[in-house]
DNA sequence: TATGAATGAGGCTTCATTCAT
DNA sequence: GATGAATGAAGCCTCATTCAT
């Protein structure tokens, strides 16, 4: 989905020189996308980048500054496109089945996009940097996607600060959940009807639910 | 807390060869438990792990088979720690109460045991059989918890399944924020109040409140 | 001193195709010239030499057949830059005189031209072709100079090849006087008085002296 | 001379541990003097040494740091050899002749262990903290000598900062000279004659003769 | 002639593991 | 059981040089 990998079939031959830079540039960061997705960014070496791109470990320095520059490249960009992907599959209903929605696209995402999951994952600790970066990303459109829910009456009684940890527990709930179901045996599978409905019970009652009476002031 | 480190003075001179073993083994798990919640699994080789227990690398391999088996151990072993700890502390209060201080006191766990954070936190990539072993052992006990809830009529409306997933999603929640918020550069540092209650209002509204009406079929 | 650099404000636009040609070496020339005295000639990598310069790498293989012979090309003619330098300022005085004055002179060409210090020192081992080629350049026109003092009287007693060995004996006390007391701290300074006249009274003496008597047949 | 190498035949069977922990780092040493004696510090790869010594490479960072620390020990090792050397065939006689014998020993010196050359010279660029220390080494040993022969009368009107210079200068006149006249095609030859008198007539008349009566005040 | 991306050999260093003492 | 030196594979990166445009 979102973008044609540069390894589909092109023809080379007609590029100028600025196209293939960017061309090379770009069949380095879909090897090592692949590479990590499969083996993770520990095994994700420089040599096994390049072979996998077709090119002399040498040409990877013409494009990055070292290997930890683009290791944190990567899940910024893949991060964005599955921001674009969720965005496109959330619909108008109301804010709290819109949130449902954004919650299974997550899981569809995954599906489309493999190497997605080790990418995050891992990222925290092998490309800190990049980790960061998608976090700002993500927590800034999700808090502001709230704020607006607040603000047409679908949420209540949630402080901008709260939301702000609200959002980092729908983010660290996601990423347990897709580790725990999504991986089944090596390959990425659907995730189970009762996660779904699970979550969709904790949601629209713990956010979008009505003030609770029975809780102490 | 949890249990005296192996270095805490003891009469070395009067164990016998069993003790002596014991004795050994001991000082090497409890340096890499230091060293890897100081530097992280990946930085902790065998050479600083023996350096740190005062023994010789040989000596590592007549107690693990690998490193590895040792990391895969530090978790699980110090993730029973962290049960007992919360379950001093739950006390005896409503369900929804408990579960609030359950929140809590893991956050005061962490800070008890500063290593834990990243033990935790790296397992999943750097020892990937303890953090398994791990997981099982609190979903079980958490789920466990949550069924007695219901049974008690605390909780209306979840599955054993459903249970599974919300205590996923509950472990997520909790490591990112206390990723988020606890590592105040470098030092661990307690969780501010509107992390608390947003995580209050989310459970005991999501998960503790009552049915929804206006919730689909 | 010596020449203007390439860099200075030329009417690029006006010249021909030689010109251009002769231009763009200059610029090399003058690029390495800097990068080798700033940095030593193991850090002067083609990459640094033509960055500073403001070409690309491969134009360097046009101008060069490669690194070493550039290299190699530097110190004779900084070299010959020096000669001219310190003939200027030799004067009309007796031979003795005229040596202590070269000695100065030295020095003071060191501070104009900081450069030489490091492109000479290390040429003995980065640009051996070079450094023979200026080796040979000093010690003939040093030979010649020492002959004509000799058969004005102001030296007895020495040979040809006993001239040969003393100039090496005075380049090398020059270059180890050079690095021992002109690098301070980076920039380059003074000579001490005390090495002045320390040489003065070696050279006055031991050269420019009278005949030992109680020296032995 | 000074020491059997390490690689002469050793009953290695007998060794302790100490012994043979000694008994390799020594053959790494050795192997280091011998490549930078035949190919120069640049060229002096860890896997070049290691190879010559006949241990993996591995080896070498369980006895040096790195590979600079070994290259920085070479120089003041030898030279501290060489100072031993030298004092060993200095005799008694009157002070100048025995700085006549100290020159030529210096030259002997360097036939007995011709991998001297290359190390000292080209070690102010390759292991400047090693060179630092010889320099220091040796200087002060030839300053105290120097004031020795002036407190013996052997020497007028030269002070404690121009006997310094005196040395530096002596240094780099030896360096040039050996360089110029040691070398022949690779072998390491003896000096000529002319050598050696120029250097006995600079230096009887320069520094050990009277005080020049027509030198200005 | 100028360009600058591509190449690939080679350098230094780390580290888990083995094994003789 | 304890020791710690030895091993060698593997990793990251630099850089002179080539060559198609």
């Amino acid at each position: 989905m979102t973008q044609a990998p540069a390894t589909a079939a092109v023809k080379v031959a007609k590029l100028n020189r600025v196209e293939r830079n960017a061309w090379t540039k770009r069949k380095i960061f879909d090897a090592a996308t692949k590479v990590v997705g499969r083996f993770g960014y520990a095994e994700a070496s420089v040599a096994r980048i390049t072979e996998e791109a077709g090119v002399a470990q040498g040409t990877f320095y013409n494009h990055f500054e070292n290997r930890q520059e683009l290791l944190d490249q990567l899940l910024p960009k893949i991060g964005m496109d599955m921001v674009r992907f969720i965005r496109d599959r959330t619909g108008t209903a109301d804010a709290a089945r819109q949130e449902i929605k954004r919650f299974g696209a997550f899981f569809d995402f995954i599906r489309e996009v493999p190497e997605f999951l080790r990418i995050l994952n891992e990222a925290e600790f092998f490309a800190p940097i990049g980790y960061q970066k998608h976090l700002d990303n993500i927590s800034t459109a999700y808090v502001r996607i709230m704020r607006r829910a607040r603000h047409a009456g679908a949420i209540e009684d949630f402080s901008d600060e709260e939301f702000e940890a609200i959002v980092h527990m729908f983010m660290g709930a996601r990423g347990y959940l897709s580790r725990r179901y999504s991986y089944a045996n090596g390959a990425v599978t659907a995730v189970p009807v009762h996660v779904i409905s699970a979550y969709e019970k904790l949601i629209t009652r713990g956010l979008f639910g009505p003030r609770n009476e029975n809780q102490q002031p």
